[in-house]
DNA sequence: TTTTCATATACCAATATGGGAATATGAGTA
DNA sequence: TACTCATATTCCCATATTGGTATATGAAAA
């Protein structure tokens, strides 16, 4: 199977997808994406998983933290995801998720303890 | 869930996305999509049924025919699947479905007894 | 109206997927 | 070294998806 393939099969995850969309935004940690998609970590990290398997991920340690950030490597996914970004407000759920990742920041002291919803 | 997730679902599977593809260039019948697809006459149908159920797919009866094409109702499926089409030779499943698509009315009368395979 | 044939649907078994709870790992810190 | 905490992994169960076989439907032709 090649990455356009891997790529649709892990888009068909609603929150897999929101997901997606953050990651090709900006780079976050599992505990902020926790807070924003409202899954619990192990669910975020299993996620991630799949993305790392299919290589279209990159992350880096900044302190405690792992940021994870996402590279489409297929150009027709990159457009696709470009246009997803560029016309946010057609997808309720993305732009809410957009909206709540201005507190980020707020999202990493709050995950003492556990984010687990 | 909104119709870019439902476009999404249905698209996670290899053989329904080369349906998708395919019926985003022309119209087809349920005989030709099965001999250029190598599924069975049920598993064509009951994809086109999905589509059917997403409102994505129109159809015309044509004699005994009926042929189905597909319209992405979202502005982001559509530029994705556009720029597939333009970078076909990037994917081979789906450039020898289209090459296979050059004996597409031979396909038509080969299918009298069964197409299944 | 009866037959034919393209397409649709129902049903079933095998397999895949998703989410929760518990636990492991491993880097930073004391 | 031992502790803390963010992240990763394992196990398990419920549910969803897939594909095959058999059968139904419905329009065209005879």
């Amino acid at each position: 199977m090649d990455c356009l393939n891997d790529f649709l099969k892990l888009a068909a995850n609603e929150d897999r997808f929101r997901m997606i969309v953050l990651l090709f935004q900006e780079s976050l940690c599992v505990c902020q994406l926790t807070e924003v998609l409202g899954l619990s970590q192990p669910t975020v990290s299993k996620n991630l998983a799949r993305f790392r398997d299919i290589k279209c991920v990159e992350s880096y340690q900044n302190g405690k933290y792992i940021y994870y950030s996402l590279k489409a490597k297929d150009i027709s996914v990159n457009t696709f995801l470009e246009s997803v970004v560029k016309n946010i407000d057609n997808y309720p759920q993305l732009k809410a998720d957009k909206i709540k990742l201005t507190k980020k920041e707020t999202f990493i002291t709050i995950c003492n303890g556990d984010c687990k919803k």
